[in-house]
DNA sequence: CTTACTGTACCGGCTGGACGGTCTTGTCAA
DNA sequence: TTGACAAGACCGTCCAGCCGGTACAGTAAG
């Protein structure tokens, strides 16, 4: 039944964390997905020979398109910090209710290492943004709350409310300066 | 073998947050944590009639040991603000290289219920902040970076160096006033 | 135009193994 | 004797990975 021109990588990705947001991480099994998906168990191990390499498309995916939105609000208003494009961007991922991300914690389930490439990345973005910014005690300051911010959305922990976060970020915005 | 009066359960929940942290949190299983405690498995389930049960005492003596140590580190000097304590509290349990939470993600893997508790109380605890403190944007701050540095602890991203991570606090602990 | 070949994309059943949980039997200390 | 385990066999379930098909699409010879 050949579907006729439908990105077949891309939907399985997003059945993935389709399944992982709303069954739980530990329901996250290849049948479940490829269900998900529209596809047959076979399609899925065809388009992902292994269940590491579907975590693994699932970390890059997610990275790519958090460094291409990051690129491109830092590109959008170039008078602004990195650092405030960062919290802005962090903000609006976080205002959505449901966390995006819950099929991170299956990967770390199957295997730490699967987080390697992310680290690396907020490594490299730290390090970009201390060259950015003159006073390090801010940007730490910065840096960890929005990372704060990000592992209770990740974590679905709605400690705060609306108002709150919105005064946290203008508070960071200040802070970033 | 019978031991003397060695308390099996503490032994348990100790080895089940070894076995996550060594083995990766995906690796919990009852077999592993009974071989880990010098218990068989169904010494084990003695203790600890389900998985779920398990998983529910290492919340629990979890939250009970973090509370502790929070109070007794209020009390201890009472001229400083539970703010502090927190802070300082926190610092300190990200000394340690190695995350001593992986067991988080075995129980998030299982039902992602079963953080409610942990929820709850960091609900909580942000009230009684809330109660002490004057203002309400540093107090985000700062409850949000350590959330943040927590989480780092926890996914074992060592992104900060030793000396950031006390400028950090020094930062932090300024913020507070 | 047709037939035959080839490669791609996908289907779905199967299996071997791991895991959770139960149950039975034995053992030792109080 | 009884309570607190030890030891481990056993069962049902679930799942990842494999494999043998299948339905096309493109190509190219005849």
């Amino acid at each position: 039944m050949r579907l006729p021109r439908a990105n077949s990588r891309e939907k399985i990705l997003a059945a993935a964390a389709d399944v992982a947001r709303e069954a739980g991480p530990g329901s996250l099994s290849l049948e479940a997905v490829a269900s998900r998906a529209g596809v047959s168990k076979g399609g899925l191990l065809y388009n992902f020979p292994t269940k590491a390499k579907l975590m693994q498309g699932l970390v890059e995916s997610y990275l790519s398109d958090f460094q291409k939105a990051l690129e491109e609000r830092a590109a959008a208003a170039d008078h602004e910090s990195v650092l405030s494009a960062y919290i802005k961007l962090s903000a609006d991922d976080c205002e959505r209710p449901k966390p995006s991300a819950s099929w991170m914690f299956s990967a770390i389930a199957e295997d730490p290492d699967f987080l390697t490439p992310i680290k690396a990345f907020k490594h490299q973005l730290f390090e970009r943004l201390k060259a950015e910014t003159e006073d390090l005690g801010s940007l730490l300051v910065c840096f960890l709350a929005i990372e704060g911010m990000r592992s209770m959305n990740l974590f679905d922990s709605d400690v705060l409310s609306e108002d709150e976060r919105k005064l946290l970020v203008s508070s960071l915005l200040k802070i970033a300066g």
